[in-house]
DNA sequence: CGCTTGCGTAAGTGTCAACTAAATCTTACG
DNA sequence: CGTAAGATTTAGTTGACACTTACGCAAGCG
């Protein structure tokens, strides 16, 4: 998940992601849409996203073609849901805050 | 947007975030959490954060009291689930991929 | 007023990541 | 085989950023 949101916090990789959103497209044709950056930076972006299981690579002969991994995105969204609000480290965290609290709350709350 | 996804690719951020996520902390409590890191660090943490507008800020004498502002991370989410599939641009790509097949796709495909 | 508490800001450092240019790899074709 | 096309990989550079140390500033207290 880590590497999910590291991935989606560059622009150019969210354009790339919804370039390949609904077809496969060659790593030439993605590339040609950036027009002031080179092939090999979109490649070098291609690696990242694919390391972050946000795309997928098929090989046609020469060409390799990519797709985005829409479960992928669904499983951050549930992430994104759920990373807040659940979990023991969570409960972990109030009884600690009640704690300090409890410790040093006496005579420092003004009004 | 962009400032949002990247405060959250950064995970002590995401932490930061999540014990403010209920309830308001003093910045030095929030700090106490992180043993390995300084305050200093935290603080700075605490502005990007509040920066992309995910946290508040509100003052209570000499101390200052954050809390996690959960509106923002839905506009987020709403902002993942559309961004993909949606907007004229996203028609515009697609118009000029299917131009880019019909010039160069002639005698291309193997097999 | 001096002093302490709670925090932000400034300056400096090390590390990581995005980019370019050049080299390499793979597949196809004569 | 030799060559060309499609694409990744490998240095090497530059800018961003997370961090630390040191300092500054405001609010309360004696």
């Amino acid at each position: 998940m880590d590497a999910t949101l590291k991935a989606l916090a560059e622009p150019r990789r969210r354009e790339i992601l919804r370039l390949v959103w609904t077809r496969e497209l060659p790593a030439t044709s993605i590339a040609d849409h950036f027009g002031e950056v080179t092939r090999s930076a979109i490649s070098q972006h291609l690696g990242v996203l694919k390391a972050a299981g946000l795309v997928s690579e098929r090989r046609d002969g020469t060409r390799r073609l990519y797709q985005a991994r829409q479960d992928e995105m669904h499983k951050l969204r549930d992430f994104l849901d759920n990373y807040w609000t659940s979990g023991l480290e969570r409960l972990r965290d109030v009884a600690e805050a009640a704690q300090q609290e409890k410790g040093s709350a006496d005579g420092r709350t003004h009004s």
